[in-house]
DNA sequence: CCTCGCATGTAACGGGTTACATGATTTA
DNA sequence: TAAATCATGTAACCCGTTACATGCGAGG
């Protein structure tokens, strides 16, 4: 039952697009499945260099002029297959998501309704900016035609994203007006 | 920048409900929360022990006959304010959810259109199941009438899982169909 | 001269899961 | 007699974040 180290087929996948360098895969990722998996330096490194290792990929030292030295990786052929062997295999558990305004929604009646209000508005806020970065992330994707053959599989994942932003939206305005209605009472 | 011990405030409201003991806790969290917030012994019982030296808790040993020890926790006066403060303050940042699907979606143009789908189907009929177990939950809530004030709160958290789910699901629908239609091309 | 962008890396720390250990009683 | 329920607890391990360290070049 070991944990599977997701970090490691991220990395693979992202070799499979333009990016080379630990740094460009960093960025490329803040840019395009942030909304879902975020992943620091702290773990790109090592883990890069756990790849070669491990036969998934190789790679390069390459000086730049007027720029600092980069390692260049590359995915090898048994890296795209471990790459692929892992698309196929089914999800096995959908993970729960702790949520921070739930829990506090949950042991809310030891609150001033009114408080709980501000907590769901408060959110409701960060969900609106998050919507807005979405629409964002579309437009680089719909731009940039270097990806085409990548872009439909982004769409839709942004696509999950900017559906489920929506539906909690509508949860927070009934969930405002169901407080209100109670701390009228 | 400190993380905070979500943990501690968890077992904190949970304290300001009928549970008594780290083994009461962990099944009502089960019965409750666990769509959005899941825990496990390793973090209970350590984390009891700390309330009590924090003085946020007290413990007594009861033994009972024919069953086993248990140590009965309660919430102190400084417990629930702690649980209060912690209740008023704003949350800081929306966390993101990891999310495997997307994540191999994202990478589907190398694996077979009708191999995605199936990723898909699979987590559809997860979430259908999720669905249930929510109106299980809910049936649950409705039903006891032990915890009524707090009822309120409870049907608002889920809601949100309910709502979530369903704007998923039609995603699931939606996210199909595109990917029929492109592999008939 | 300072900051930003490019670029790589590590160590400490903290949270959480899993597996293991123990043990009584009831029920099938 | 085996398994399930009640009940508590720990240690190993993994994953990930944060903070820190380094260093060059361009532009303001």
């Amino acid at each position: 039952m070991a944990k599977e180290n997701y970090t490691k087929y991220v990395l693979l996948g992202m070799l499979t697009t333009k990016c080379r360098t630990g740094y460009a895969i960093k960025q490329m990722i803040d840019q395009s499945i942030s909304h879902f998996w975020k992943i620091s330096y702290g773990q790109i490194y090592p883990n890069l260099k756990r790849l070669v290792e491990e036969g998934l990929a190789t790679v390069e030292d390459t000086s730049q002029e007027g720029l600092p030295d980069k390692k260049e990786y590359q995915i090898t052929e048994t890296g795209k297959q471990v790459l692929q062997e892992w698309l196929k295999e089914p999800i096995s558990i959908i993970p729960t998501e702790k949520n921070e305004l739930l829990l506090k929604l949950f042991f809310s009646r030891h609150q001033a309704s009114d408080s709980a209000v501000k907590q769901i508005r408060s959110y409701q806020e960060k969900l609106q900016e998050r919507l807005n970065t979405y629409l964002g992330i579309e437009k680089i994707i719909r731009t940039d035609q270097d990806d085409a053959e990548d872009a439909m599989f982004w769409l839709i994942t942004l696509d999950y994203g900017q559906r489920t932003t929506k539906a909690i939206l509508e949860w927070c305005e009934v969930s405002i007006e169901k407080l209100l209605k109670k701390s009228e009472e």
